[in-house]
DNA sequence: ATTGGTCTAGACCATATGGTCTATTGAACG
DNA sequence: CGTTCAATAGACCATATGGTCTAGACCAAT
């Protein structure tokens, strides 16, 4: 793989290598990405990543993954906080994905799925995960939403499918009807 | 990585190189895995894979792909077969999918997810998806239920996502509670 | 100016990896 | 028995990969 490298020279050496890694990883999994990859990005030399990343590749996914996992937490924050009820904040929520997902290759999947998939963070991603339907829930909360925590997960559950069906379809249309996805009621074909 | 050689000694050649490289690439990407690793759970010589496969990588994860879309039509199938309606045979999916995550390593993945990340399978996933989904829908028109192509979307999207959240946690429970998620009404909370 | 520490720079290395090539086996068929 | 050809066997190769190591630049404090 090639690529362009990062316009971002004014930031400091260890975040560009956090921000390439994060790139990367996110567009083309752990393995997939190679650290000459996350260097040339990041038009830094080797010996700084091992002087900042004393680990390594391991390392440069930890730090990728904290620093995307924030970014989910802002940008739930950002949907969430102008909405008038708990569906509108879902609603502009899918949308801002769908936004980055048409815009920005490497957010055409889940910015720590591929590292929850074949990285060394196995373990590490799910507090993440729980941070993003924490935050949800408590926006759900503050919006006077009966059911929070529930309703949460049921947002993250749903969207993280919505992803992987936009990516397979190479299409952010499955982004998105999330908030159809989840207002149809009862669906379920109960003969009752 | 080091893999125990495969039981099954009496299937053709192909047939063991295929199902170690959809067992592998299922649990750890295409990147993930190696030839050399393919090659050894297959207990099969260099030779006889590109014998069988001739452009090598690429083509067995074309295979391995290939067979895990008839495993999750045949599961589908198995599922919904005997099933009172359509809620029902959601429920059974979803244990046989929680008893196949906690039973087999290989299992706590989506077969294609994998695939569809980093392989260069990406564009030739989507079809294998949607047939997952017509069957499912094709099972929901037969057990009456009055908007099939939603409910079997619905229920595909909310399994990935469910999955995905069952392999972060280490447990199969987010994949039992598949049926309640989907069954849930209106969680909305809008206010109207 | 000297020192001490942080950070940059990239040559260098051992190994892993995907793939090629030649030789051999074994069964069907004349 | 000899031929033929699919399949097996694994040595071999070029390159990619993650990581180490030494040298030097930069900068503050003395």
């Amino acid at each position: 793989m090639r690529f362009r490298p990062m316009a971002e020279t004014q930031l400091s050496t260890r975040d560009r290598l956090t921000m390439a890694a994060a790139r990367l990883f996110q567009e083309a999994g752990y393995s997939g990405t190679s650290v000459a990859d996350v260097l040339a990005l990041a038009q830094a030399p080797k010996g700084s990543l091992y002087h900042h990343f004393p680990n390594g590749k391991a390392d440069l996914a930890s730090a990728a993954a904290a620093m995307a996992s924030q970014v989910m937490l802002d940008i739930t924050a950002a949907a969430y906080g102008p909405a008038d009820d708990f569906a509108h904040g879902t609603q502009r929520l899918a949308e801002k994905f769908a936004r980055l997902f048409e815009r920005h290759p490497h957010w055409r999947a889940c910015p720590v799925q591929t590292l929850l998939l074949d990285g060394p963070l196995a373990t590490e991603t799910a507090p993440l995960l729980q941070a993003w339907i924490d935050t949800t829930a408590a926006q759900a909360t503050r919006l006077g939403h009966p059911k929070p925590d529930l309703a949460a997960t049921r947002v993250w559950i749903t969207l993280i499918g919505c992803w992987t069906l936009a990516r397979a379809r190479d299409d952010a249309q499955p982004l998105r009807d999330l908030p159809d996805l989840l207002l149809e009621g009862d669906n379920s074909g109960r003969s009752s």
